[in-house]
DNA sequence: ATCTTATTGCAATTTAGTTGCATTTATATA
DNA sequence: TATATAAATGCAACTAAATTGCAATAAGAT
């Protein structure tokens, strides 16, 4: 009994984000697959893929929940080392940057996962 | 003609940020003051004060926004020094650590802010 | 005191996200 | 291959956050 079935949403889904390594909100995809699938099913096979640690989510500035390629903490131990997102004020594009963020510990507090964000201006819109 | 007039509801909303250093979130604001104004001008003062970089702004990864006292960027050249928001799992409760983050400079983009959310557990929920 | 315009309240609307339930489909097993 | 079963889907209704238009009100400059 795997936890994960391979229908033809999810592997639409997943194919949507091989297309295209940037993250990937949830409205664009359900826009995307509209035709293909119920907005529903967008919702819990996003949910299953970030359970599987296949893609991993974020929530943007604007409020729109984000997914991207690669689980969370990718290599466990050292859970402070999270690489940040991108998010593009003229394009509204987001992208994960392959930059690690160090956290020192804090005093009181217990980090599970962190979440960094960067707004500015893109590559193409800088131009 | 100043672009923000000390009303009622200014003066309300920032006595909450005055009585509590922690960020708070526009719903918390729109059930504290729901006898003493509506929920669009808790929206609309918010929206000035941030305006006013008399407070600053984030989306939790509850998809709530927030503000907390100050503006974005305090203290300008070193855009890229910024502090984190930590969000307790347990307790719902967020609060601005101050701690800097540092962020090293990306080549192709040009980063404006960065905003940093922690999520775990607080020291009241430690126990 | 008056005038100008920022600010507010209200109701309607939009939109992201969730839920319950009946139906369908992937896949393990006989 | 056929079948059983649990996962996955579609649909419709729903919740809640945030937005909008407009008429009424109030701050503060003159």
């Amino acid at each position: 009994m795997s936890i994960i079935r391979k229908t033809k949403s999810v592997r639409l889904i997943l194919s949507a984000f091989n297309d295209n390594k940037d993250a990937i909100s949830i409205v664009e995809l359900i826009n995307k697959f509209n035709k293909k699938m119920n907005k529903t099913t967008v919702y819990r096979v996003l949910e299953r893929l970030e359970k599987s640690s296949i893609l991993h989510s974020f929530v943007g500035k604007d409020g729109l929940k984000r997914y991207a390629k690669g689980g969370k903490n990718s290599n466990s131990k050292k859970i402070l080392n999270s690489h940040p997102h991108f998010l593009c004020e003229d394009c509204g594009t987001s992208s994960c940057i392959p930059i690690d963020i160090i956290i020192p510990s804090i005093p009181n507090y217990t980090i599970k996962t962190s979440e960094h964000l960067l707004i500015g201006q893109c590559k193409n819109c800088l131009s």
